[in-house]
DNA sequence: ATTGGTGATTCGTGATCACACATTCAGATT
DNA sequence: AATCTGAATGTGTGATCACGAATCACCAAT
């Protein structure tokens, strides 16, 4: 036991085996469905129902459902059980506004401190998703917008903005199902993530903060635009099978 | 049960009872202490430890402490346990820069929407804060400055971006009991409390997110020296009872 | 004296159970 | 016809137990 902590053994490289927990697998699961708008805003999950659907008993469930209740990414249904939150205008608004503030400082600080090795790194997944863009995989745009986003703070700070970042992108999740389908924004928006790249290369740290602010006004105009349709169209017709 | 909800039944105004679950209970108490910096960073929770210092089973433990660590309030400790998060230079300076992005933006927003009763109330909590600073009452100064900023902040968003801007005080709390003694930094700081309320008053949004960026960059500074000192102390004498 | 193995202890994880409470709907009462 | 009452159902909460894993203390052997 105590030589596999050595290493001075000299063993062929092994891996180390994932010690992953029933709760946070259970945990991950939901988190991805929620981040990528998979469940409705304002649906509401049970401690039985979701173990159920799982395959566990409710204990690592209540896990990772008061977890993600900790992280904002459900609340308080009515009644009994949790809920994914409903999409307002305020929350996109605050929303909007955070993640600007926020992701443009970080993106700010990566801009003079990414090395030339770094900036390769991204070029190639600038390019992964540029082709995404361009053959019309939105699925694959919005995995790839992600791991651009990504790329980049993870070079203007390290785990604790990192962690207060991912939470706001993961509370935008119930609004995202209302852009995925969008081919038009999608070109659009690749025209910012052009500048944000570029800035990066000049080390024009202001012009990022500019491009991050550009990118996701613009996202947060169109989920605006498609909120203000769909709430004129319920006005229409209010009761509907 | 029925004419509780309805509420055309004209009942005397009564005040809905607060129903506080257990494991919510040693939340709070837990959350309190570490923002509060009552806990030395590094030191480890145990479930069972816990239990028995507030007198219940592990079960509410166990969900306030997922909810701590899901937070980022605690991390996963060296072996087993949860640990309160070491202090860091790298992790200050991150927090410093994430703050004054995130909290100048919302004081931004807030300089246009408070209206005269919202400043009325406002000086209320910048008066007390200002008479504990000037009787030397520490305890009571960061409690009102807690306040001063709480209340501006309430104007400029709403529960989510809240919750965030709570979330990033409460991972300085481990930081917070080097600030705690200092008298000729309190004094320093309400000069910027007075800059931050003034430029409310004249709505001058910009005027206020410098006053928050002065605000915190000085409790930053201040911090960082005072860790700064720490470590050369320790460095002296490394090992000593 | 240092290393390596062994046992006891402690801890987190997950399962199962008991309980309190909320919701719903059916039937009785006024 | 409207309202109250009651049981049935489903839900979160918390207690207790079982199991596997990790840490620590102790002892033996080199």
């Amino acid at each position: 036991m105590a030589a596999a902590r050595s290493g001075s053994q000299d063993l062929p490289a092994l891996e180390l085996v994932p010690r992953e927990t029933m709760a946070e697998r259970v945990y991950i699961q939901l988190r991805e469905a929620i981040m990528t708008g998979r469940f409705a805003p304002g649906q509401t999950l049970t401690l039985r129902g979701v173990a159920e659907a799982v395959g566990s008993s409710t204990m690592p469930v209540r896990g990772a459902l008061t977890r993600l209740q900790a992280e904002g990414a459900l609340v308080d249904g009515p009644g009994r059980g949790l809920m994914v939150p409903p999409m307002t205008l305020e929350i996109l608004d605050e929303l909007r506004d955070g993640r600007i503030a926020l992701e443009g400082c970080i993106a700010k600080r990566a801009a003079t401190r990414m090395t030339k090795a770094d900036l390769t790194a991204l070029q190639r997944v600038f390019d992964r998703m540029d082709a995404r863009a361009r053959a019309g995989d939105v699925a694959g745009y919005l995995r790839g917008n992600f791991e651009f986003h990504q790329a980049i703070y993870a070079h203007g700070c390290s785990e604790v903005m990192m962690g207060t970042i991912q939470n706001l992108w993961m509370r935008i999740g119930p609004f995202l199902n209302l852009v995925a389908p969008d081919l038009a924004h999608i070109a659009h928006s690749m025209e910012a993530h052009k500048q944000i790249f570029d800035a990066l290369r000049r080390g024009d740290g202001e012009a990022a903060r500019a491009g991050i602010e550009r990118d996701l006004g613009d996202a947060a105009d169109d989920i605006k635009a498609r909120l203000l349709n769909r709430e004129a169209a319920n006005m229409e017709q209010p009761e509907t099978a």
